[in-house]
Order: structure tokens, then C-alpha cells, then sequence
RNA sequence: GGGUCGCUAGCUCAGCGGUAGAGCACUCGGCUUUUAACCGAUUGGUCCUGAGUUCGAAUCUCAGGCGACCCA
């Protein structure tokens, strides 16, 4: 099994006994591979071009023929052929071309020198003049041609995943730019990221149960933050007018295509706003990033086209629910009146709804949200699952909050902030009550933050943005899993393979 | 949490009760226009782990591990 690497071991020592690093300090490309295609497109099959030009990157393809070799070289940008010939390597130096050709393997990084050739198959290249060893690979690539079949593997190294996936480069090249796109774009309308903390002795802002990890002098008991909402509207309290913070959360839940227990938001506030202008703002900002990402604001997910082309559709739970069930939630006195009604209907009722407003909730769950492709703003929430959220200025039980859903998907939440202390406390010790009977997501009550309620938090507009999932829809992968570099995955049992953690 | 499927050479896979296999990669030999280069030869194994059935298990049974997909 060793066989590979003790080879490529000797090949590394041969190189050290020639001079030729293996691993090198320093190399100065002249070129980028893409760049260097571009600017030679003229160049004729079978002519040369007399223009020395230094290019390093990772060699994936081998092909040797006696006294000719062809290499493929691999850099960020792209690919270019090395034309190694015999006579002119070794006029430069004695057994040059059996070095190049004997000590140096696929998945090794090489810089060469040389002037420009395009090979009679139209395969424009590098005329190899010179050449070094810049870090000699002690393990092969994955398979030439099948790449890495093996999904696993895929996210465990995610290294190998990138050398030979160009789709996942890509994936990860769109990420960036959508978290850049996202930045630029808040900052440029006057919004200020700050950092709350991650290590919280609460964890507030959102019905999920935290991971808990210990601080040892302290000797204290500390939770992974799972929103940055109570913190950022501290700062909104403290006279910061538009912030928001763009980084990661942590949710102490199951792992699947759609969720892994550390994943990545933007939370935005603005003060003197609602959550209309939430929405505009929500439109418009995932419109112009789609827009800078994919160069339109019309995509295709897994087959279906989508177009976040605004305005998006806008319709509320209530509606939703009708036009889904035939069922008027308005129209219910009680819970049982609504249980009676959704079991005639065919939809469950879970015993831990214990009011109409959740049993709304649960319908829209149950027939609503996967219909909901292209993208929807579901608007006005019931106020028992959304302790945060302002009561509605004209409906009765509800608050002023929307959902964003794409693709099926939820993929943002935002409401007119619950600003009012007194309000606030009710509601937060309601959730406690229902932690303390066995809710292991509600909320507990954060003192300090109803306190800077006390102390007067102006009319604001709350939004947050779940990126991983936009990304999935910018990049039309599947899986959360595809987005998130290295994804959280348990320990290989055996020993003799490199663990990650994630 | 439930269901289905998968785990065999470095990689991709075949073998499904009777000697552990192929292609690619590696190593060696040949080859001056290849691009999955080609031709020839050699090498390479905890068949995921453990227990059981059997004269005999990669193969059948049970338990476990890890993963993928679907469902909640």
C-alpha cells in the first residue's frame, strides 16, 4: 500500500541529490495559464513563437513517447501543455529529459521556462527549456478519469475534490463572491458589519438547541451562539442605525442535504424600518448578487428555472394555507375547532401544537412550503412562533414577519422587531415555560437584552439570510454539503486514513 | 429516528458457496506530435469489523462501523 509513496519518496531523494529541491523556496511565473492562452490564440498548429515565458501549476496528465513526452500543467486559472523534447533538454543539460520524464509524476507542482510551440493537433504549449521541482506529491491523484466517484471522499478531502473537480472550484469561486457580493452590497448603503461573540452564556434569537462547550479558568458553562440577532440589536439600542453581521452559527441539530450544525448567515437591522421595507430590501439585494454571481437574475436549479427577477411574489400564510387546504384559519375559535378540521383534511396534528397559530404553522408546513418554487415572501406569521417579531399593526394573533422561500426552501426570515420591553418579556417567559415542559428549541430569557429593550431600541426592520442555501440555488448543487467546503461529517473509525474533524 | 442501497488492489469496478479478478495507476522495456497516448511484461489484497452457519464464506445469517439517497 506504501508502494506508491516509498516510490515517490525515492524520486524526492533523487531530485535532492540533483539539487532540484523537492520542495522549492520560490518560483516566479511570467503567466497564468488562462491568461496565457488567451494572448497566443493566433498562434498557428505547428508553429513556434519565440517569447520565453515562465509558467508553474500541478502536473495531471503524463504522456511519454521515447524521445518525446507531453505533460499537462494545471494552475488556478486553467491548463497548458508542457513539449518536452529530448534533443533540446538534453543540448541544456546531460539526462535532463530522463529526469523530467523519470522523477516527476501526475499531482506534482512544477515551474518550467520555455517558449511557446502549438503542436500540430492545434495544442498550444510550452516548449520546455528549463524546469524545477517546485513540491514533489508523495500520493496520487485521484483517477484520471472517473475523478472521485466516491462522495465521501469528496468532503473528507475536500484537497482532492478541488484538484480534479472543476464544478467545485467553481461552487466555492461563487460562494466567495456571493459573501462579497452580500458585504459590498450592505456596505455600500452605509450598513456596519460588527462581530457579536460566538461563545454566549445564553443562547438567544432563534428556537434551536446549542452545542455547549466549557471555559476552563472561569470554570463556566458557555453555548455556541445559534443567531446573532440579540446581539446586533444591543448595537441598534446603542445608537448604530444599520448593522449586521455575516459569519457563522451554530445549531446543535441532525445533518442531512439541507442542514449541517454549523452553517453560515447574514443578519441585517435598520432602524426606522418595518418589515416591508425588509422586503424591498431582501428583493433587491438577492436580485443584484444573483445578478454579479451567475451574470442574470434568471437560474436553473436541478432542472427547474427560476427567476428572482423582481418583485417576487407576496402572499400571506393565511392565504397560502387556504389555497392550498380549502381551510380559513381565521375562522377557528379554538384549537380543537382547528385539529378537527386539518385531521378531516388528511394533515397531521402533532400534540406539541397546542394552538391554532401553530396549527396554521403546521399545515403550511405540511402542504405550502414545498410548493413554494419560485420565490415567495410569506408574510404575517402567528405570533406563538415568533417571540421576537412585532405584534401585527392590524391582525389580531399574528406578527409582522415574512419567510423567503426558494426552490422549496426556506431561505430568509425577517420581521418588524418586537421593540416593546414589557411585550418582550411576556413573550420570551412563555418560551420558557415551554422549555421548562420539554421544548428542547424554545428560547430561554436573555435579561441583559430585555434590559437594552428598557433602555429604548428605535422602530427596525430585522432580516436574516440562511447563505448557505443561497448559494445552493447560485450554484445548483443539491446538497448543503456542496457549498460548505468542509462539511461536518463523524470521524473514520479506522486509523490509517487522514481524519477530519470538520 | 425509519427505509433502501453501498463498502473487494492506490483509483474505478466485476466476482454472489469451491485457487482473489479486470481496466487504469505504479515499476521495467519499446516508441519524436500525444491529449483516457499506445504496445509488451512485472508488481500489487485485513474482500469495512466481529460473531455464526458450513468440509469450505468476499459470497449465506446476525450484530456493529462508516457513507449515500429517500422519508420524518
Amino acid at each position: 500500500m506504501s508502494d506508491l509513496r516509498d516510490t515517490r519518496l525515492e524520486k524526492a531523494n533523487a531530485l535532492k541529490e540533483l539539487g532540484q529541491g523537492p520542495y522549492a523556496l520560490h518560483f516566479e511565473p511570467s503567466h497564468r495559464l488562462a491568461t496565457l492562452q488567451e494572448e497566443h490564440v493566433d498562434l498557428p498548429k505547428g508553429e513556434e513563437r519565440e517569447v520565453c515565458v515562465s509558467v508553474a501549476g500541478r502536473v495531471m496528465t503524463r504522456r511519454v513517447m521515447g524521445k518525446l513526452a507531453f505533460f499537462t500543467l494545471a494552475d488556478e486559472t486553467g491548463t497548458i501543455q508542457l513539449f518536452l523534447e529530448k534533443a533540446g533538454l538534453e543540448a541544456q543539460q546531460e539526462g535532463w529529459f530522463k529526469q523530467i520524464t523519470s522523477l516527476v509524476d501526475a499531482g506534482d507542482w512544477l515551474g518550467v521556462t520555455g517558449i511557446l510551440r502549438r503542436t500540430d493537433r492545434g495544442e498550444l504549449s510550452v516548449k520546455v527549456r528549463d524546469w524545477r521541482m517546485l513540491s514533489k506529491a508523495l500520493q496520487p491523484l485521484p483517477d484520471k478519469w472517473h475523478g472521485l466517484a466516491d462522495v465521501e471522499k469528496r468532503y473528507r478531502q475536500r484537497y482532492l475534490d478541488l484538484i480534479v473537480s472543476p464544478q467545485s472550484r467553481e461552487t466555492f469561486r461563487r460562494r466567495a463572491l456571493t459573501v462579497s457580493g452580500i458585504r459590498r452590497w450592505l456596505d455600500e448603503r452605509q450598513f456596519l458589519e460588527i462581530e457579536t461573540p460566538v461563545l454566549q452564556a445564553e443562547a438567544g434569537g432563534a428556537d434551536a438547541r446549542p452545542f455547549i462547550t466549557h471555559h476552563n479558568t472561569l470554570d463556566l458553562p458557555l453555548y455556541l451562539r445559534i443567531a446573532t440577532e440579540l446581539h446586533l440589536k444591543r448595537l441598534v439600542v446603542g445608537g448604530f442605525e444599520r448593522v449586521y453581521e455575516l459569519g457563522r452559527i451554530f445549531r446543535n441539530e441532525g445533518v442531512s442535504t439541507r442542514h449541517n450544525p454549523e452553517f453560515t448567515s447574514v443578519e441585517v437591522y435598520q432602524a426606522y424600518a418595518d418589515y416591508n421595507d425588509m422586503i424591498e430590501l431582501t428583493e433587491a439585494m438577492l436580485a443584484a448578487v444573483c445578478e454579479q454571481v451567475c451574470g442574470a437574475t434568471k437560474i436553473t436549479y436541478q432542472g427547474t428555472e427560476l427567476d428572482l427577477t423582481p418583485p417576487w411574489r407576496r402572499s400571506t400564510m393565511h392565504e397560502l394555507v387556504q389555497d392550498a387546504t380549502g381551510l380559513d384559519f381565521k375562522t377557528f375559535a379554538d384549537r380543537e375547532a382547528a385539529a378537527a378540521a386539518m385531521e378531516a383534511s388528511g394533515l397531521d396534528v402533532p400534540k406539541m401544537a397546542d394552538s391554532v397559530g401553530r396549527l396554521l404553522n403546521e399545515a403550511f408546513e405540511q402542504r405550502v412550503e414545498e410548493s413554494l418554487i419560485q420565490p415567495t415572501f410569506v408574510i404575517d406569521y402567528p405570533i406563538e412562533i415568533s417571540p421576537l417579531a412585532r405584534k401585527h399593526r392590524s391582525q389580531p394573533g399574528l406578527v409582522e414577519r415574512f419567510e423567503l422561500f426558494i426552490a422549496g426552501r426556506e431561505t430568509a426570515n425577517a420581521f418588524s422587531e418586537l421593540i416593546d420591553p414589557v411585550d418582550q418579556r411576556e413573550r420570551l417567559e412563555a418560551q420558557q415555560a415551554r422549555k421548562a415542559s420539554g421544548d428542547l428549541e424554545a428560547q430561554g430569557l436573555d435579561e441583559d437584552f430585555v434590559n437594552a429593550l428598557e433602555v429604548g431600541m428605535p422602530p427596525t426592520g430585522g432580516l436574516g439570510i440562511g447563505i448557505d442555501r443561497f448559494v445552493m440555488l447560485l450554484t445548483d448543487s443539491p446538497s448543503i454539503r456542496d457549498v460548505i467546503a468542509f462539511p461536518l461529517l463523524k470521524p473514520e473509525s479506522k486509523g490509517n486514513v487522514p481524519l477530519s474533524v470538520g
